[in-house]
RNA sequence: GGGGCUGUGGCGAAAUGGUAAACGCACAGGAUUUAAAAUCCUGUGAGGGCAACCUCUUGUGGGUUCGAGUCCCACCAGCCCUACCA
């Protein structure tokens, strides 16, 4: 075997890890020396490090370049801390569920299951190629029963736990407290007033019914206004739906960030999607000419300007509206509901540069200003926020500044901004040319008038509380998690809906007992959606309809929504194959909780957040040991295309025709006339291509190579025309622009140590990178280096290069292997992947100059090397005549003392500027090097004329000579 | 509008407040070869000088410091996320 070949060393390996489960992950228990035959050293007090990959959904497209990016990380880490003696678990699973394998069945009648399983396999099949040291014995999928056993059982317990906010923890909800009049009215009012504390309740709200796909969708899966998946259309609708109380835990899920070793930016994306404000709720009487009736409640976060709330706005769905809207005015509001309702969301928000409303014809009465103020409707005010209405206080808020212009409605300034804002704004204290938003002291507010912002809010607030016509309040924006779907392919819910004997629902759940668990979906031949809002399990009568003990049920159609699965997945890991539990206490008491939790960012959200509050509910009621799932969290960056050059020219638009499959077609073509423009004057998308001043004119985007393009100042330009710039950046990976790198290629030309090493190579994990072939043929030529280093490739066999001795290493390469040894172990902790392989480059450079190649540096050498190229590493050992596998190997410590060398080079400045560079032993005192540096010619030669001010030495790094 | 991240060679990048550009790519020259690929050696931030060497350089402008890519302030540019949340 002369040549260094991936291709035959990688499966030799894998399959030997595989064979001989190296990378098994022994129970706690095992580990145990008590337990385990007295050869193996290890001990009990053996850290345990939990090192968890976001597993992946396994789509029909295979993994690409970002999955081992990640995989790869963790993996090293691992490596490296299990060669380091600790107790490391680290396994893999699919997040099986979800809608692409049901579209995929609907369009080409395949069992969704067969589809995964096909997809799984795929994916395992990629995942092993790449070398990763997962233990394959705690796998796991959601899609399987045993599985969903317990994600059901998981939402049974969810459903029967109401939140304490007295105590700040989810109980069972036969600890509810059932107040008195309650009970009084017996059974049933006892059971209603249970089902209403529950954390999975049912509502009637309105949700995203997306009719291409036959669902309903969760907020979070829609995207300006249109589905996450497949971008169609989505209308609001009202349902009937499982929702979660997660809005219960918001505090808590807000609070705990605090703890979490998580980068800042996305524990401010949390933060920011929990929305916690802090305010007053206030009561507005409603005045008619008839006399006040009923009140109107709204929410601010700035009681403290109720002086200058000149008007009011209710969401046009708000309850009260048909019930104030005066009677003159009932058409026009009804007109404007209309227009409103069908708008989704999406739309309201986006012309958010002009507001709409209308005039209700009602008032009500400031309980402050004691001003009639007019009611308007508006769409600017969103009916699921704090109370669906808000008092408008223009003078000090933008949006309602922006409307209170549009309709000349009063303006009254109750805070006091500073002089430079008048002057900015060219405002007076009558005529505001904008809000001003930021904090102040009162005025126009009578007696509380003077008062700071914080006090005046204190103060206003104890008043409405002394009034009883409002109180403090706390609004979040996080709601309650739309917990169903009308889907097949996903975890039925374990309950059943009692009917009485016409067969109507009599409202009352029956959940299935552990023991009828897990509830398989049944089978279905056709997987249309129904098109109506019940799911495909509604056509299954059969599985729906259930009868126990004489009494008639219905199942529960709808199904879990993908998150469900991926919110525990990493509790099962921990006790894969247990039948009776989720997972034993013994072993969560020792694995929990994640120490180091690597993946994307986008689901930075969602995902972390849903994980966190089951985590918590698990907590509250005493199946996990931590209040928090994953301690540290890590988000890889993006991994781009190629960088792309791009000209562009003039164009004319020609009439082309294609023979296509349904015949010749004709489409307009943009043909180059050849005229190039430069880039700054067009407007680039990536895609198309327009002039900045006018769009009349074709232009065609030219792809330009890298070899005609040169960098002049800031901006690349035309080799062969100067003038001309062109566009070079890096496009995101898709399918449609043809810059997408599969692994299963690279591994095949370069080897998985390739890929690994090139994506560990290209930068810091978190940082988004553009892919660079010649980058990944430039660690592949690092890696033929280290074969060449050891193996003789003029040989017919593997066999020892003649450079190889069993001498002792030089005390320089000694030097250089122990500094190494310092930054692998250093850099490889600190996930600084890139600059522990620039030092393994370095070393191996030193060794390959080397004229005699000392055995014990090579094999301290291939130990570094191996968390990174595991398979070239196991397969050199082996011809360096080692035994066994590189992976039972213990991690090299490296001695202090000898990275010291014999003499040092020290940089001597002259006022900050360096100016020599002096040879000197190590270890040499402050007093000596001052004296040599003083000494020395061209020192002396600065220093000419000057006199010395300081002098600063730094010892063993420089000297600092200040003059004037 | 809000929040965040990032600005260093031709490119990916590196640098506990202490020799800016390690390592890799690309490029150029040389060795090897009938030739090419592969490999090996040398050079490579910019400008000046025959040379030793000198000057300039981490988006811009200030500041702290003996010393700033690194810390502080202001600004500019790019990218990402988010968006009427009262």
């Amino acid at each position: 075997m002369p040549h260094y070949q991936p291709g035959l060393i990688e499966p030799k390996w894998q399959s030997y890890w595989n064979e001989h489960k190296i990378y098994r992950c022994e129970d706690p228990k095992e580990s145990d020396p008590k337990e385990r035959d007295s050869k193996s050293g290890t001990t009990s007090s053996r850290k345990k490090l939990y090192i968890l990959d976001m597993f992946p959904y396994p789509s029909g497209f295979g993994l690409h370049v970002g999955h081992p990016e990640g995989y790869t990380a963790t993996d090293i880490y691992c490596r490296l801390k299990r060669m380091q003696g600790l107790h490391v678990l680290h396994p893999m699973g699919w997040d099986a569920f979800g809608l692409p394998a049901e579209q995929f069945a609907i369009q080409n009648q395949i069992h969704p299951a067969e589809t995964t399983k096909n997809n799984i396999n795929n994916f395992r099949r990629q995942i092993q190629s790449l070398g990763l040291s997962y233990d394959w014995d705690r796998e796991v999928d959601t899609t399987d029963p045993n599985y969903v056993k317990w994600t059901q059982w998981i939402f049974l317990q969810i459903y029967d736990t109401w939140y304490d906010h007295d105590l700040k923890k989810g109980r069972r909800i036969s600890e509810l407290p059932i107040p008195e009049e309650v009970q009084k009215q017996g059974f049933e009012a006892v059971r209603i007033y249970q089902d209403q504390h529950r954390l999975a309740y049912q509502a009637e709200v309105p949700v995203n019914w997306c009719p291409a796909l036959g669902t309903v969708l969760a907020n979070e899966e829609i995207i300006d206004g249109k589905s996450e998946r497949g971008n169609h259309e989505v209308i609001r609708l009202p349902l009937r739906q499982w929702l979660l109380r997660i809005t219960a835990y918001a505090d808590r899920l807000l609070d705990d960030l605090d703890q979490l070793d998580w980068t800042e930016s996305i524990k401010q994306l949390q933060r920011n999607w929990i929305g916690k404000s802090v305010g007053a709720e206030i009561a507005f009487p409603v005045v008619q000419q008839s006399g006040p009736s009923g009140t109107i409640s709204v929410f601010t976060t700035r009681p403290d300007t109720i002086f200058g709330a000149t008007y009011l706005v209710l969401a046009p769905e708000h309850k009260l509206v048909d019930e104030i809207t005066h009677k003159d005015y009932r058409q026009t509001v009804q007109d404007y509901r209309v227009q409103a309702a069908k708008k989704t969301d999406f739309e309201r928000t986006e012309m958010n540069k002009s507001k709409t409303g209308t005039f209700t014809g009602a008032y009500a009465l400031n309980p402050f200003s004691q001003q009639e103020i007019p009611i308007w409707i508006a769409d600017y005010v969103l009916v699921q926020y704090g109370t669906g209405a808000i008092m408008a206080v223009p003078a000090h808020d933008e949006r309602d500044f922006s409307f209170a212009k549009q309709y000349q409605l009063p303006i009254v300034a109750v805070v006091n901004p500073p002089e430079k804002w008048f002057q900015q704004t060219k405002s007076t204290l009558e005529n505001f040319r904008e809000a001003y938003c930021e904090e102040g002291v009162s005025i126009q507010s009578g007696n509380f008038s003077g008062l700071k912002t914080g006090e005046c809010k204190e103060k206003i607030i104890a008043d409405l509380e002394k009034r009883g016509i409002g109180k403090k309040k706390v609004n979040f924006k996080l709601r309650d998690w739309l917990f169903s779907r009308q889907r097949y392919w996903g975890e039925p819910f374990p309950l059943l809906h009692e009917l009485d004997n016409q067969g109507n629902r009599t409202g009352h759940i029956r959940p299935l007992s552990v023991s009828d668990l897990p509830l398989k979906l049944p089978d279905l031949a056709d997987f249309q959606p129904t098109g109506t809002p019940d799911g495909p399990l509604s056509k299954v009568t059969d599985w729906v309809r259930v009868s126990i003990d004489g009494k008639n049920y219905l199942r529960e159609t709808n199904t879990m929504p993908q998150w469900a699965g991926s919110c525990w997945y990493y509790l099962r890991y921990i006790d894969p194959k247990n039948e009776q539990e989720f997972a034993s206490k013994e072993k969560l008491n020792y694995w929990l909780p994640v120490d180091l939790y690597v993946g994307g960012a986008e689901h930075a959200v969602l995902h972390l957040l849903y994980s966190r509050f089951w985590h918590k509910v698990l907590f509250d009621l005493g199946y996990v040991p931590t209040p928090e799932p994953f301690h540290r969290l890590v988000n890889q960056g993006i991994i781009l295309g190629e960088m792309e050059y791009t000209g562009f020219q003039e164009a004319e638009l020609v009439l082309s025709t294609e023979e296509g499959p349904l015949g010749s077609e004709s489409k307009p073509k943009l043909k180059p006339t050849g005229k190039w423009i430069s880039a700054n004057q067009i407007d680039f998308n990536g895609e198309k291509a327009t002039l900045k001043q006018r769009n009349d004119l074709p232009i065609a985007p030219i792809s330009v190579n890298s070899a005609e393009v040169e960098k002049i100042e800031d901006c690349f330009v035309l080799k062969s025309n100067p003038a001309i710039r062109v566009d070079a950046r890096s496009y995101k990976m898709s399918k449609s622009r043809g810059n997408v790198i599969n692994p299963d290629h690279i591994i095949t030309e370069y080897g998985a140590d390739s890929l690994r090493l090139y994506e560990m190579f290209m930068g810091p994990l978190e940082a988004m990178k553009p892919w660079s072939m010649q980058g990944v043929e430039g660690v592949y030529r690092f890696l033929n280096r280290v074969w060449r280093l050891i193996v003789d490739e003029g040989a017919e066999v593997a066999k020892l290069n003649s450079f190889v001795t069993m001498d002792l290493p030089t005390s320089e390469t000694l030097r250089i292997l122990h500094r190494t040894i310092q930054k692998v172990t250093e850099d490889t902790e600190n996930l600084r992947f890139n600059t522990a392989i620039s030092a393994l480059m370095e070393l191996c450079n030193h060794l390959t100059a080397s004229k005699t190649r000392s055995y014990p540096a090579l094999r301290t050498f291939l130990i570094l090397l191996s968390p990174y190229a595991p398979h070239l590493a196991e397969e050199l050992w082996q011809v360096l005549g080692e035994n066994g596998s590189i992976t039972k190997q213990t991690w090299p410590v490296y001695d202090p003392a000898l990275l010291v060398a014999e003499t040092l080079e020290i940089p001597v400045q002259i006022n900050g500027k360096l100016r020599v560079k002096l040879e000197v032993p190590a270890g040499i005192d402050e007093k000596e090097l001052e004296s040599l540096a003083l000494a020395d010619a061209k020192v002396q030669s600065y220093l000419q004329g000057k006199t010395i001010k300081l002098i600063k030495v730094v010892p063993s790094r420089l000297i600092n000579i200040v003059v004037v």
